[in-house]
DNA sequence: GTTATTTATTTAACGTCGTTAATGTTTGTG
DNA sequence: CACAAACATTAACGACGTTAAATAAATAAC
């Protein structure tokens, strides 16, 4: 069996692993009941996952790599820092409440689980991830579009954990009053971008849209 | 068997689950595991918890009491709008880091799972927890301290989420380069303050620590 | 082309889990 | 004492993760 041939079984289970995920919830992923959505024996899967935590990490670098590839579509075309930010947000935020199970798996682990540390796929998904926004952000810098306090790693970091604190707690429902995610990651997104951005470079139209 | 004595029974079994699960993390806590540690049969707990999910809610219900605990005990004291911000931003983190699996439990939670939205002690968990933040913000508001332009209940989600987000990334080993919430979260909370804050009151102080 | 050997898959089995039903055991009441 | 209610324990069921034995399929050697 050729490598290409053991990826492509590896990625029909995942297939399998995501639809049961999707359809019924992570507490009815079981490596019976994947076997019977994919239509093989419930023992076939360990031949290619060493165990269920290595199942859900792969399916976890899979969400991730979703999430990426929502946010490098909505990057396509879209010419400008500020208007490269807002679809990126835009996108973010699409993703997140459009598939909020999905989104949550991306962050759903304990830690002390040190699998989804040893796990390259899942830290490389990870890592492309937050560098669609570092890339924005640096090319935004070198075009001299905007200037800013900290260097784009240190401000993709913070737009990242923003959004992500944000959808995180709207997904578990914490937000009280009306207060909600759709309104709330743009109002993030531009307090941290006037708090981290050289005053003579942010525009006056930035000093809007706070009250949520 | 009187209501206190009730009371007393669950809390010796969520002192057993939360010692178990400290001990040996939440694939760990099971009822045979928590009859064990606190020396009952696994199907006593049943009349206190009709569910593990249930159990689990009550041990995440009591990790934001915990939270909240933490960071009223840093307030305690401290006086000033700033001083009481950086403490409770001081407290949280310190929290987070040191009990990082417990900080995890709180957010620990998949949309779908309804329970966690029909526990009323788990959302009043939840809000006082965000309402100690909205509280010191609403009193520095009240003081004079600091204007901004929205509203303390939105500051506090912002606030709330930003450092939520940061933590999180970082329990989840997301950061790269070096980044960690040590920094990260003063930052976070700096850079929202300069973004949410009316030019006029915002000390020039300010303009620092943001490179990390 | 037939056999031998490796590979891929399936079935059987073990221990643990969540949960419920049946069975004891205590405790207060007449 | 009897008796009923409240509580705790044991037994049992089906599902799970995982491993070992058994089987089928594919490939290699002659």
């Amino acid at each position: 069996m050729t490598e290409a041939q053991v990826q492509a079984r590896r990625e029909q289970i995942l297939d399998a692993t995501m639809a049961v995920f999707e359809a019924d919830g992570l507490e009815a992923v079981s490596f019976r009941r994947v076997a019977a959505q994919l239509g093989c024996s419930y023992s076939a899967p360990y031949r290619y996952f060493a165990s269920k935590e290595e199942l859900l990490t792969a399916l976890r670098a899979r969400a991730f790599r979703w999430m990426e590839q929502a946010m490098l579509e909505a990057l396509a075309g879209e010419t400008g820092f500020r208007a490269r930010l807002a679809a990126l947000s835009r996108a973010f935020i699409d993703a997140a409440l459009s598939h909020p199970q999905r989104y949550a798996l991306m962050f759903f682990e304990l830690p002390g689980t040190d699998l989804a540390q040893r796990s390259l796929e899942l830290l490389a998904a990870k890592r492309d991830s937050l560098n669609v926004c570092t890339q924005v952000i640096a090319e935004g810098e070198a075009a001299g579009e905007v200037v800013l306090d900290c260097d784009p790693l240190t401000a993709s970091h913070l737009l990242w954990a923003g959004a992500h604190g944000i959808v995180s707690l709207q997904i578990a429902g914490q937000f009280v009053m009306g207060r909600s995610a759709d309104a709330l990651v743009p109002t993030m997104i531009a307090a941290l971008m006037r708090g981290i951005e050289r005053e003579a470079s942010r525009p006056v139209t930035d000093r809007q849209g706070l009250n949520g």
